[in-house]
DNA sequence: GGTCATGTTGACTA
DNA sequence: TTAGTCAACATGAC
């Protein structure tokens, strides 16, 4: 499921639950997900305790005695946490299991999403990752920063997580609605005033998502989320949506609203 | 059976 | 360097 908050919920629910206990077990079901060797891993984790999480775009970095945890969640990507290994959902990969027996399932069904371990957050995120600022926690200045030398059209830069590092195709859409920007403009056409609203309804758009937990069927119909399907219309003027494509993803724009 | 999907990456071209 | 296009990855839903 998981763009930045969905991401930032599985970080809720990973503090709710994982912290402070000691990890007594890891049962990898499928290392095609590893993208590390499961030794490393196992040595890592093995009787040591998840200390905190910290939540980088759409990566969620996992703090240990001499490590980090990362997960990366793909597209179907999930985290359940369950009493007993035996109730481990579908589709589970990996689970960590706990001295209560409680266990913590790293959910998969297309495996795009990996489970890696780093030695430090900074070298994963910028250096291996080349990820920009976290879409969410940034300032302005990071973003206009981010965007320099930058000359994409709106949906493919926003969709670049090298230039921003939490946004995907659905919120891509979404924020560009609310900006009330046409996704095929270029960022560098955007003048000072544009650049704020953008920049804004990054973080509004965001902050609703977290609120609503990532749940897209719960979202008001003001927002484009519930339209943006085939014959969709605009919440705010009715007209029929229009479907581009970029970057081999599709997405929807009110032609009339958005300028 | 065909198409589509909340993501990332690498190859290639301009 | 930056951008755009395409293909690949694996699987379920409609």
């Amino acid at each position: 499921m998981p763009e930045l908050p969905e991401v930032e919920t599985y970080k809720n629910y990973f503090d709710q639950t994982s912290l402070n206990q000691e990890i007594k077990d890891i049962i990898i079901k499928d290392n095609r997900i590893l993208n590390v060797d499961e030794l490393i891993l196992k040595d890592k984790v093995l009787n040591n305790s998840f200390i905190s999480t910290t939540r980088h775009g759409k990566y969620l970095f996992v703090q240990m005695k001499d490590a980090y945890l990362i997960f990366h969640f793909g597209m179907t990507g999930d985290l359940e946490y369950v009493e007993d290994i035996k109730y481990a959902p579908k589709f589970t990969k990996v689970i960590f299991s706990f001295n209560n027996n409680h266990a913590l399932c790293y959910i998969s069904i297309r495996m795009f999403g990996w489970i890696d371990i780093a030695d430090n957050m900074e070298d994963f995120t910028k250096k291996k990752m080349k990820l920009g600022p976290d879409a969410y926690k940034m300032t302005f200045d990071e973003f206009i920063i981010a965007l320099k030398r930058r000359s994409a059209n709106l949906k493919s830069l926003l969709l670049n997580q090298e230039v921003i590092a939490g946004v995907g195709n659905i919120y891509s859409d979404e924020i560009l609605f609310q900006s009330r920007l046409d996704p095929n403009r270029t960022i560098d056409t955007l003048n000072e005033k544009e650049l704020k609203l953008l920049f804004d309804c990054i973080k509004t758009v965001f902050e609703y998502g977290i609120k609503m937990k990532g749940e897209l069927d719960t979202y008001s119909g003001k927002y484009l989320i519930p339209h943006r399907k085939k014959n969709g219309t605009c919440p705010n003027c009715d007209s029929l949506l229009r479907l581009i494509e970029v970057t081999g993803r599709r997405g929807y724009y009110c032609p009339k609203c958005q300028k």
